[in-house]
RNA sequence: GGGCUGUUAGCUCAGUCGGUAGAGCAGUGGAUUUUUAAUCCAUUGGUCAUAGGUUCGAAUCCUAUACAGCCCA
């Protein structure tokens, strides 16, 4: 029944295909170039909510797809949906003519984009329903819809054909419309106060901005390799040194590392810097920007997660991040020496303690493993240890500490920021730490970016910045703990065919 | 990187102790002028993810691979 090419993985049904092929010599362009809507679904349903069962006197057209026909004979039932709603049709032989009618019967199917003319009224049942004068098909279907009841659940084949995904599961077209209007409200929030967003390079010579292994790929008139992103910070940093003072640009980033419920390769961020404000102003702003966002989606500063209740009532709770882990990990690292702590981690079996060498190295280890995932109640975690903050100033009174901060909900990082580091030469000596590091293996130390250092050698005013997760700001207000589920396209292996494993070997 | 689980019809899923592959929906043919997961009758559709192995016999047991989900590092 279905035609599948070996080599184009179509799923066209041999029906479907000759049903149109009929059509078509019928003289009926199954693919016509437009449609005269006059209103949505959801209007025509505002609008007669309080019909009786009297035909309304004006008629309406509209269009959608069809998701379930249900045929009686000399007359048919369709319900209808577009983007918004969905309404009911009533097709009757007397109405439509008996060769019209008997075309719809023949040809007309679940998955087919219509429009439609008729009057209002009110079925029986209650229900609200166009009584169909006249149709046209807008286009015809090929491809055979999932099941109408359970719809599509295969979590890969979701991921892989999100169109059918967003076609038949109303839920999933609702998560991805308010991931939407979250990206929409924070720019029109952020242009509102006056910020700038602009485009920096997504390719780039040097990376940097975070630690991460970036993708790499190759300029061939150039003759120079070049990098994707990881951060577009350095970048925006040098529109300040330029003269902006407000500025924003919500960055797509990619990161060579693993895939997991909390990673994609490319993810959005929202990074934003202000000249002549501090972390304690950012820390502000992103508490206004994140609990305003949710109430503009919600209408409500509270939401669920992971069946965790979350309230999102300013203020939220700020605690230096040695206190947090006083306070959730009953330990205060500073009261032990290194080779004591070194035990301790390896007795609990820590992640990433190996690597550490200092105190503040291993507060953050004390940190990540003890602390992180108990933060549900938004949380501010503020002062990190300079070692691990190479772009952030140095504390004003704290020796060691940087002026910076995290933002944590749900046991998820959302938000990171700091006064920005504006002394030049301070920021030379940071890169050259950094890559003494990387020269010892640390691949995810930064690369020394000279032109950057000096853009600050130019005067870079004080400073305050942040990135703000997207995807997992999304994640929160979606409920769900799987970053997939809140990328439209999420980067999954596809199929190896035969010559690719041969050229891979 | 490691562990666990999954992969059976277009979709959602059964499949017992290893003994010829099942249902609902969709599709196809028919009945049906107020149904709404319509109903009724009939009916098509499967290299059981892939490749090996054990066995008289494998969807089922074993091994490897692919892809995916979840958990851990």
């Amino acid at each position: 029944m279905i035609i599948m090419s070996n080599f184009e993985n179509l799923k066209f049904d041999e029906f479907k295909v000759n049903k149109m092929k009929k059509l078509v010599e019928m003289g009926v362009n199954c693919y016509p170039y437009r449609y005269e809507r006059k209103v949505v679904l959801n209007e025509i349903k505002e609008k007669y909510k309080d019909v009786t069962h009297d035909k309304s006197e004006e008629e309406e057209i509209t269009a959608g797809y069809i998701y379930n026909i249900r045929q009686h004979g000399r007359v048919i039932f369709v319900d209808l949906k577009d983007e918004n709603g969905s309404i009911q049709l009533y097709l009757r032989e007397d109405s439509l003519g008996k060769s019209n009618f008997k075309n719809f019967k023949e040809y007309i199917e679940t998955g087919d984009v219509i429009g439609v003319k008729g009057n209002i009224f009110r079925t029986k049942m209650g229900e609200i329903t166009m009584w169909v004068n006249d149709y046209e098909i807008l286009s015809k279907s090929l491809c055979p819809l999932p099941e109408k009841f359970h719809g599509l659940r295969d979590v890969e084949k979701r991921y892989k054909q999100r169109y059918v995904d967003l076609k038949v599961n109303e839920d999933i077209r609702q998560l991805f419309k308010i991931r939407s209007k979250v990206v929409s409200f924070i720019r029109r929030s952020l242009d509102r106060q006056g910020f700038l967003e602009f485009e920096t390079p997504v390719l780039q010579p040097l990376y940097g901005g975070a630690n991460a292994k970036p993708f790499t790929t190759h300029h061939n008139f150039l003759k120079q390799d070049l990098y994707l992103r990881i951060a577009p910070e350095l970048y925006l940093k040098r529109l300040i040194v330029g003269g902006f003072e407000k500025v924003y640009e919500i960055a797509r980033n990619f990161r060579n590392e693993d895939i997991d419920t909390t990673h994609n390769p490319e993810f959005s961020m929202l990074e934003l810097y202000e000249a002549y404000k501090d972390y304690n102003d950012i820390m502000n702003l992103c508490e206004d920007l994140i609990s305003e966002t949710i109430f503009e989606v919600f209408g409500k500063n509270e939401i669920e997660f992971n069946n965790t209740r979350i309230d999102l009532k300013k203020p939220w709770k700020k605690i230096t991040m040695e206190d947090a882990v006083k306070e959730y990990g009953e330990i205060d690292i500073y009261t032990h020496d290194l080779e004591e702590l070194r035990k301790i981690s390896l007795e609990k079996g820590f992640e990433n303690y190996d690597k550490a060498s200092t105190h503040g190295e291993f507060l953050v280890v004390f940190f990540e493993n003890l602390v992180e995932k108990n933060i549900s109640q938004p949380t501010f975690i503020y002062d990190f240890p300079i070692e691990v903050s190479p772009l952030a100033k140095k504390h004003r009174v704290k020796e060691g500490f940087t002026e910076r901060f995290e933002l944590f909900i749900g046991g998820y990082e959302i938000a990171n920021g700091f006064s920005e580091l504006n002394d030049p030469i301070d920021q030379k000596e940071r890169f050259e730490a950094q890559d003494k590091k990387r020269r010892s293996g640390d691949l995810e130390a930064h690369v020394i970016d000279y032109d950057y250092i000096n853009a600050l050698g130019y005067g870079m005013p004080p400073t305050g910045g942040i990135g703000i997760g997207i995807d997992r700001l999304v994640m929160l207000l979606t409920n769900k703990t799987s970053i997939k589920e809140v990328i439209l396209f999420p980067q999954m292996k596809t199929q190896k065919n035969v010559e690719d494993s041969n050229e891979e070997k």
